[in-house]
DNA sequence: GTCTATAATTTGATAGAC
DNA sequence: GTCTATCAAATTATAGAC
């Protein structure tokens, strides 16, 4: 991965995050970043091709940041990483822009968001069974559901408001709510 | 409003909750109802004003449904509502759809997608009120916004990933955890 | 109220020079 | 690897006949 297709997946992401799949295009994306359309199509072939690939990036890069789910805290830390990301650039999550959109983006796409939402449920699911270890592995599985679809709703809910403390008020409760299982 | 008014509202609502705010074109609604594009904007001037239309027509009927929040089992019936439309026709909610584009819509439709949510929220904080008189306000408000973005979030992951029955799920545990409050 | 016809723009994508 | 030039199709929207 060079260093122009590194600038137009940056470019995507945030334009994406903006206002979904059909919220950007190649030209946008070549004058943020002062090239060609054509250029753009060297990188990625297909509109379908980008937005897949700005879905596996994001998901790689958000798998990093997750860590091990078996640390002090692991739960919180997820919290910050929803929080800190709609603070930072006002934008909510990939996955929760785009699943709006599931039923008519490509299927490449679709599926890469589905992996998105079963990795942090899985990954949600063993941090839930260390916090409380007599919780069943379906208590668990359940919990992680609710949590990430929760924090996904209350993201977009912030966003759409432009209340961006709703979701770390969300995401507070929520975990107060789970702990009471 | 007349009856071709109607229709058209009706078929971009179908394909709003479908694939978003750009995954529905004038000419696609005239194809379905066998009429032509013009007589689309006929009706409705421009695609802001349609697409205002229908998020207005939605929160209407959505409220008509939702009835009076101090009746019995009201937020079971609420959340019945929920789980009945994703069933019936494998659609989110119209909110929950286009709260993704939210940064890129029109701003009046963007500002009919708030009112939707602030309506709900309103209502779920009067039915909670009702079914927990020990709760002050700030936590039957809470509880509403927590409920609403919720399943909101849980709906759009339940269409994403093909699994229904995963709002049903959802929604059940989210109100046995709201009610330990 | 619906139609034909069309304007103006944008879209995703490609061919070929450099 | 980036560019110019261009294509075919789709988009929102309007003018004017019927």
């Amino acid at each position: 991965m060079n260093e122009t297709a590194q600038r137009i997946i940056t470019s995507a992401e945030a334009m994406i995050r903006e206002g979904g799949y059909y919220g950007f295009s190649f030209r946008q994306i070549a004058d943020e970043l002062s090239i060609k359309s054509a250029s753009v199509h060297y990188h990625f072939p297909t509109k379908e091709a980008l937005g897949s690939a700005v879905a596996e990036n994001y998901t790689e890069r958000f798998v990093q940041q997750l860590g091990d789910f078996s640390d002090q805290g692991a739960i919180q830390h997820y919290l910050g990483l929803f929080t800190a990301s709609l603070k930072n650039d006002g934008r909510a999550c990939l996955c929760g822009i785009l699943a709006g959109e599931a039923g008519k983006i490509p299927e490449s796409l679709r599926i890469a968001l589905q992996e998105f939402s079963q990795k942090n449920v899985t990954w949600l699911q063993g941090a839930f069974a260390q916090l409380h270890p007599q919780w069943t592995a379906e208590e668990c599985r359940k919990a992680a559901m609710i949590f990430f679809s929760s924090l996904e709703g209350a993201m977009v809910f912030a966003a759409l408001n432009n209340r961006p403390e709703h979701l770390t008020e969300i995401g507070e409760s929520l975990l107060q709510f789970l702990s009471k299982k």
